[in-house]
RNA sequence: GCGGGUAUAGCACAAUGGUAGUGCAACAGCCUUCCAAGCUGAUUAUGCGGGUUCGAUUCCCGCUACCCGCUCCA
């Protein structure tokens, strides 16, 4: 993972936010090549999604129209949502076991006659180990002699005679904190609790938002999508990983509207058409997993989830979650609507009913497919100069090709630059004179360039050049005129 | 938020309480007809802030960032 930091960072992929200033917690920024890879990526969910989506189970398109909803929206919003009232947890840290507990899960048992230490249990403690507990620690009194609390409501100077859930001592729990997940800032030049809003921690709600907009303008009919790309804020209390877990992250999310009957088969449906992207994009079968998400650690509007899970490095020989494929029931759709007071149910014309669709949402992290996507391209070979290449699918690569004069004499120069010309109107393409030819492939090896194309003495007299091939270093001869083909063929897969 | 570790040039590594070196890369040129070759030249560093000291990159303190382990990840 190290050796994949700096090699991002030497070439252009990704930097620390604010490097200069000594970082910042949390933040990348994306540099040159970076920012093609991951318009790359970005492009091709959006071709793959919203202007050439799959054939549905009966063989037919199905139908999915894209949005792009305001970063902030009113705070309301994600009271709907759960996110301002369910997600500012006050946590509680013990010093001596060094565990962090939730304050609301853990409760408290408070002597009733006041003499001796209270006991802090966790919410799902076993009444034979907390009676086996209570003997041990509090010679011999047991549950009915005392009085249970809930710890964050507990005050404060009590703090020092509890004795926390993993520790035999009293007072080793801080004071709770509060952890809002969520970036806040106030619309409008001054601040204050009546104009706080909230940075989106993901991109879905807008579309729940717009849910009636986009049936109202749109012609789409029940089963259908809307899909989003943008960034998202989460104030995350550990960023860890490189990009893995940042504060600021970019998603992608489909929301998939339909009948709650056909929900079983449409999940299945996302469920292979994700496999399928992933798979396409040079992701091997060996390194993805697909967890069906337990049913006790599923969120509370979900009634089914399923993991694509990667083996990123951090994560091996385990698999760390790369997108999310959930049965949001219409859980989304009934709290907008009761805390809007809009109605939001869809009317089927041909059944004459209206119903508040079921949802299906399969939402990946933009910049987490970025770094996996690195991850699996990075290749060590000592058998060439560079040590390293990354095996980027070409439709992923940053740089599609380079354009090597073999010299930077004028006769290959100039042949390099009209070809480089050429080809830019329709790919990414570097153009690279300097130093020689073999500094050069290393550089494209290093970056995951695919192709080389090399103007030497022979292009003068049968307007052919070499192609080089980055995986196998291994060259051959084309015509000119034939180099737009080969690209075409090579990327898109088609000439 | 806790514990442990790390911080010298783009990268890899030296050294020192008193002028901070080397290799590779990157850059300019020369040379070069296919894989980081050779020659010449110029550029580049002690994370930030305090303290001790005549003098700190070195010793001490604080902060920040990164890595590992917890925790968290709706």
């Amino acid at each position: 993972m190290k050796d994949i930091v700096a090699l991002c960072k030497r070439r252009g992929f990704i930097f620390p936010a604010s490097d200069i200033y000594g970082g910042l917690n949390g933040f990348w920024d994306y540099g040159p090549l970076g920012v093609e890879l991951k318009n790359n990526l970005r492009d091709r969910w959006w071709r793959d999604m919203v202007i050439a989506p799959p054939l549905g189970p009966d063989g037919t398109p199905v139908n999915i129209v894209g949005l792009d909803s305001s970063i902030i929206q009113n705070p309301k919003c994600w009271e709907a949502s759960g996110h301002v009232g369910g997600f500012n947890d006050p946590m509680v840290d013990c010093r001596e076991s060094k565990k962090r507990y939730r304050a609301d899960h853990v409760f408290v048992l408070i002597p009733k006659d006041g003499e001796g230490h209270a006991f802090a249990f966790d919410q799902d403690a076993e009444d034979v180990e907390i009676e086996k507990r209570l003997k041990k620690l509090s010679r011999g009194k047991s549950v009915a002699d005392f009085n249970k609390e809930v710890l964050d409501q507990v005050p404060l100077d009590m703090f020092s005679n509890i004795i926390g859930p993993d520790v035999k001592t009293a007072g080793t729990l801080t004071e709770p904190r509060q952890f809002n997940m969520m970036f806040h800032t106030y619309v409008g030049a001054t601040a204050s609790e009546d104009n706080k809003a909230y940075l989106r921690p993901e991109t879905c709600a807008g579309i729940f938002l717009n849910f009636k907009n986009v049936v109202d303008s749109s012609r789409v009919k029940v089963p259908f999508g809307i899909a989003q790309i943008g960034k998202a804020f989460r104030n995350e209390v550990t960023p860890r990983n490189f990009i893995f877990r940042s504060r600021e992250f970019e998603q992608m999310e489909l929301e998939w509207f339909c009948a709650e009957e056909d929900v079983p088969m449409w999940f299945d449906f996302w469920v292979e058409q994700r496999r399928a992207f992933w798979l396409s994009l040079g992701l091997p079968k060996s390194e993805l997993h697909f967890l069906d998400v337990d049913k006790a650690d599923l969120a509370h509007y979900s009634s089914r989830t399923i993991d694509i899970e990667y083996r990123f490095p951090f994560a091996a020989p385990g698999f760390d979650e790369l997108e999310g494929i959930a049965h949001r029931g219409n859980y989304d759709l009934t709290q907008h609507q009761e805390f809007s007071g809009q109605k939001l149910d869809y009317f089927d014309q041909a059944e004459n009913k209206r119903f508040l669709p079921h949802v299906i949402e399969p939402s990946t992290g933009l910049t987490r497919g970025v770094l996996a996507l690195i991850c699996q391209a990075y290749t060590v070979d000592e058998n060439r100069p560079s040590g390293v290449y990354l095996d980027f699918h070409p439709s992923m690569a940053p740089k599609k090709a380079a354009i090597l004069p073999l010299t930077a004499k004028d006769k290959h120069v100039p042949t390099a630059q009209k070809l480089y010309l050429d080809l830019r109107d329709e790919f990414v393409v570097d153009l690279d004179i300097k130093q020689n030819i073999g500094k050069r492939y290393a550089r494209q090896d290093e970056i995951g360039t695919p192709y080389c194309f090399t103007i030497d003495n022979e292009t003068a007299e049968d307007h052919s050049v070499t192609v080089r091939d980055r995986n196998t270093m291994a060259q051959e001869r084309i015509h000119l005129d034939k180099v737009k083909d080969f690209l075409r063929e090579k990327i898109n897969g088609r000439s």
